[in-house]
DNA sequence: CTCTGCACATAAACCCAGCTTATGCCCTCA
DNA sequence: TGAGGGCATAAGCTGGGTTTATGTGCAGAG
């Protein structure tokens, strides 16, 4: 692959700053710049330049103004959409990138897998700070092995493990499911198939995968065991968004956790292909010491997890 | 409500901007500084300088520097997944706002709902412009009459509405399904249900909805005129985020979108409320002038938004 | 019919984050 | 042991974003 060609003029420059975006979010929900500027903490001024600077780079009237207010143009409706999920994605970044920081006196430590501490994780930290401000929680992110260690030698409150079962020592909850599942390119063709893949068909396909000791590789190869054992891999990749990117352009398939590839299916990058009587689910548990049900932070954390108190 | 009390400083402050995102994103394809700061068109020492304020800023190490290289930590790991969930969001931002820029010399001009551009057409108008980089693309956002308008005048190659039926003078092809669903907060007594929901139970409570006249409202109108009609709402709003929000602390449900609420759902801050026997379907359609097949771009941009071809 | 209040715009001056160029140190490999 | 790749430090510059101060336009009250 090599460097591929970068766009002339970064991203950076032709989206607004995350200052901008908030501002406008402001604009939109209080009706007026000078409001919004006092919300944000800015002068009228600095509201009103850095909203026609906006205008200017984009090229599109965003607010209506009047002397009695300012409101959205259509536009700027779809715009202030649009910049809501810039400005969540960057929510769900400081909420993880807090935790991570990991001060000693957090009140409420967690020991997350990967998988969760990325996909999960930031949302539930957003809802515990918005139930409970000014609960400071630390986060430590590694497999099954170092939650459960954390646990037992009391470094960390609540864990979050994704896998078959339990691990040793510990109590815990199912609070939810992942699954893995078949993607490709929408070019490929098995997106076109009239009858259902079979599970000895993809144990026989060789496939883009993590490498060797990922937990997903393990799930699949336990799962495809007796359909005659996983093809030699086309290409073993480090990490989830590298195989991501060569199944969209490799043309070859993949299996990967359904939290991973959420974004790509509803846009349609990649395809999930369904496969006849293959079920490689796995249960999302929060886990803790034996004996010790969670209290305090941790009890409220665990009832965000789950769909129902 | 009144104003909230904004953090005292604001995420901008907390979450390093889009630039620096970038450039980590190019330090974990990479694997070193140097590269990364060629690969960004800036010089090495600004590279350099950059990530380490922005380590600063975390308070965390995400890079491991050596003679030889930089590679991620397990902390910038995340940092750097997380960072890739906002650059995205700010690539469908940024392809969304060219569209909208809507030059006259455009090769391709899109009319679309308000629903479909908002949480659709940005993630086709990336893929599109991967396949076909330098196709300009126009957006115009507007109802389903609005929409038809532009096409049988001419002024719009491609229509995406949503709705029951195909307008007047126009051919079209289902691209997907949306469903309406009833949400609430994680906190509200319908959450906690042993029985489901009936249709007309949930037509005889009131409900935080938005204003009449949006297809949302008309569909369910429609839905539940059998089942002794809807409710006067509880609260009429303008927006389907103000009624998101709304739904999250006043503690009243709402029907809504099944992609406006995506997001929410999976994060847990809002519930899906089953209803039996209740469809709330309606379809996603292309459509184009009658009897004028898409051709070119808008061709190529049809093929993007099915699941095969 | 004018006065007051609110909202946005303009102007001038300031500050700092981030950039560049120049240079040095460290490690590895031939 | 010399060459090259990689990162760090230093010094100087620039521009975007900010503030304060002030002006204009409109609405509604008296």
């Amino acid at each position: 692959m090599g460097d591929e060609a970068e766009p002339a003029v970064s991203l950076a420059h032709r989206v607004p700053d995350l200052g901008a975006l908030e501002l406008l979010l402001a604009v939109a929900r209080l009706g007026s710049l000078g409001r919004a500027a006092r919300a944000r903490g800015i002068s009228q001024p600095a509201a009103s330049s850095r909203i026609r600077s906006m205008e200017r780079q984009l090229g599109v009237a965003l607010v209506e103004r009047s002397p009695r207010g300012s409101r959205l143009t259509d536009a700027g409706a779809l715009v202030t959409d649009w910049a809501r999920r810039v400005v969540e994605a960057a929510e769900a970044f400081d909420a993880g990138a807090q935790a991570l920081r990991g001060r000693r006196d957090s009140r409420l430590r967690v020991a997350a897998s990967m998988t969760i501490a990325e996909y999960l994780l930031p949302g539930w930290l957003i809802a515990l700070r918005a139930q409970r401000p000014g609960t400071a929680v630390s986060l430590l992110a590694g497999n099954s092995r170092a939650v459960a260690e954390r646990l037992l030698t009391g470094a960390a409150d609540l864990g979050f493990v994704e896998g078959l079962e339990v691990p040793e020592g510990l109590d815990g909850t199912v609070i939810g499911h992942d699954r893995l599942i078949v993607v490709a390119a929408p070019s490929h063709p098995w997106t076109r198939r009239r009858t259902e893949l079979t599970a000895a068909e993809l144990a026989a396909t060789p496939l883009i995968l993590r490498e060797r000791g990922s937990g997903t590789r393990q799930v699949l190869d336990a799962a495809l065991a007796r359909h005659g054992g996983l093809a030699a891999p086309l290409l073993e990749l480090a990490s989830t968004t590298a195989v991501k990117a060569a199944v969209v352009s490799e043309a070859a398939p993949s299996v990967l956790s359904e939290l991973a590839v959420g974004e790509e299916l509803t846009a349609r990058r990649l395809v999930e292909i369904p496969v006849r009587g293959l079920r490689l689910g796995r249960e999302l548990r929060a886990v803790w010491p034996a004996g010790q049900r969670p209290a305090g932070p941790a009890r409220q954390l665990l009832g965000l997890t789950r769909p129902t108190a």
